[in-house]
DNA sequence: GGGCGGTCCCGTCAGGTTAC
DNA sequence: GTAACCTGACGGGACCGCCC
């Protein structure tokens, strides 16, 4: 295999992890609604289906405020109510909780509701679904960020007559956000490139934004102004590009700070199901 | 030192999405 | 309807570490 077939398999093989990781979170099996099933929850996450019903959980009231801590009403095998606070204490919204969900869910309603159609017409929805684009990764991390304080904003791009000089590739990037798992972009290696590097996307002195179509009228010059089109249209795009994988970038970050806290919260579930368990199995003496 | 694999970043193209 | 924007895919270069 080629260096660049490789890299083109490595590419993909990140992409469908990537997808995948989305694909597990959006069908539900992360606990966005942890308020209306915890017990069930309980189960899914320690994987043991075969526990028989210690308690029947239930939530008081708290699940609509954020940062309030649930309290669990576990009711007992002998009757007795206990009060548990429990762990995940708001309901938190995916990280990759997206349009993507709505659009989803109210292709399932169409289809509900127009149970008529042919599943030819459904079926070309549904590739449709599968198909479409995600939204866009300063979307996703936006919508996020509105519901989740610590979720850093991405700042809306400035354009370069209001923003930073077109020369110096200044970004607003948090610090330590190129470090990822492995930590390999804190080195000195990579970033210093990336903010310091002059641009090679700078028009040519001499490219002016745009001549009036009027005041053209030789082939030359109506050449010269596609290639100016053109440069400009290669410039925005280069730009563009790297714009998107800074967030793209952020966004992955975001998944894995996630991914983290998740696993943390996961760990507490399995804690507080063991001393449940301990609370509520028949004493031993 | 040179080859090789791994990783990262970049520019470009193509095609989908969005805004007007 | 279309220009502008966004992003996946591709090809390529650079850098680093390892092995011979």
């Amino acid at each position: 295999m080629s260096k660049c077939g490789r890299k083109k398999y490595m590419k993909t093989n990140l992409r469908q992890m990537t997808m995948e990781t989305i694909d597990s979170q959006q069908d539900g099996s992360l606990p966005d609604s942890v308020a209306e099933s915890e017990s069930a929850h309980m189960q899914m996450q320690t994987g043991q289906n075969s526990i028989p019903t210690l308690a029947q959980v239930s939530v008081a009231g708290s699940s609509t405020g954020r940062g309030s801590p649930a309290v669990t009403l576990v009711q007992l095998p002998s009757g007795q109510t206990v009060h548990v606070q429990g762990v995940i204490q708001t309901p938190q919204p995916s990280v990759i909780q997206s349009p993507q969900i709505q659009t989803v869910q109210v292709a399932t309603i169409a289809e509900t509701d127009e149970s008529a159609d042919s599943e030819g017409v459904i079926d070309s929805h549904k590739r449709r679904e599968i198909l479409s684009r995600r939204p866009s990764y300063r979307k996703i991390l936006n919508e996020l960020s509105s519901d989740v304080p610590g979720v850093p904003k991405i700042e809306e791009e400035k354009s370069e007559e209001e923003g930073s000089p077109p020369n110096i590739a200044a970004m607003a990037v948090p610090t330590g956000i190129y470090q990822t798992s492995t930590g390999q972009y804190t080195a000195t290696g990579d970033m210093p490139t990336y903010q310091i590097r002059a641009p090679t996307t700078a028009l040519p002195q001499g490219v002016v934004m745009a001549a009036s179509p009027g005041s053209l009228h030789s082939p030359q010059q109506l050449a010269e102004e596609a290639t100016r089109k053109r440069e400009l249209r290669l410039m925005k795009n280069r730009e563009a590009a790297k714009e998107c994988r800074r967030r793209k970038k952020e966004y992955v970050k975001c998944l894995e700070s996630r991914v983290a806290v998740l696993e943390v919260q996961n760990k507490k579930l399995i804690e507080e199901l063991e001393t449940l368990k301990d609370i509520c199995s028949p004493k031993t003496d």
